[in-house]
DNA sequence: CTGCCGATTTAC
DNA sequence: TAAATCGGCAGA
């Protein structure tokens, strides 16, 4: 038994998830360790009304079919040929909406995760590199080990989770700010919505 | 089957 | 500013 999220936080409004999400630590058992990120940063994609959700419209491919499937499911998927994004379906079955975790900052498990994005130790990365470490979707995947392997699997499990506690750490207060998303500018309307969450 | 495009990142 | 790099998906 471990401090997992239950499967109840993810059954609510998805901008709301996504805006709770941020200072939770996302957890992935990688090998015999433990990569650990705190969450900085989310998107939430609303398939019902969203021109930039991959499910708009209740759009149906082999791909969204992840998007429809229960709360806290592991949405991940391949992008721009090179990197992976990772998700976090909301709301119930059959209901195609989830959130983005667009950054995080790694607080446990810092060496492996060097290994996995650069192939070095982290006392070797440069300070831009240490700086910019996993500030970003495709980013955080590789840092933690994410790949499309991990789309589909269950977010209330021992192997991959988000929690509020995780060692010595634990939730902090901070102030969340808003603003559009990133790299949709082809969503007409919805380009303006403000569903980026970020600290 | 063909061809375009992408919820990105990094090098130049 | 543009290349890298390839699966997803629409249309023929």
């Amino acid at each position: 038994m471990n401090t997992a999220l239950k499967r109840e936080f993810y059954n609510r409004d998805t901008l709301k998830v996504a805006e709770e999400l941020l200072g939770k630590y996302m957890v992935k058992k990688y090998q015999d360790q433990l990569i650990v990120g705190r969450i900085t940063e989310t998107e939430a994609y609303i398939g019902a009304i969203d021109k930039a959700c991959h499910a708009y419209g209740g759009k149906q491919t082999p791909r969204t079919a992840t998007l429809y499937m229960r709360e806290g499911t592991a949405y991940v998927y391949f992008i721009y040929g090179m990197y992976y994004c990772m998700n976090i379906v909301t709301e119930p079955e059959g209901v195609a909406s989830a959130v983005l975790i667009r950054g995080v900052e790694i607080v446990q498990g810092r060496e492996q995760a060097s290994v996995l994005r650069y192939g070095k130790p982290w006392e070797q990365l440069s300070a831009y590199q240490k700086n910019n470490f996993s500030n970003g979707p495709g980013k955080l995947c590789k840092a933690m080990g994410i790949t499309i392997e991990d789309n589909k699997k269950d977010l209330c499990s021992n192997e991959f989770y988000i929690t509020d506690r995780v060692g010595q750490y634990r939730e902090e207060s901070f102030e969340v700010k808003t603003s559009p998303r990133i790299g949709i500018d082809y969503a007409e309307e919805a380009k303006d919505f403000l569903w980026r969450f970020y600290i």
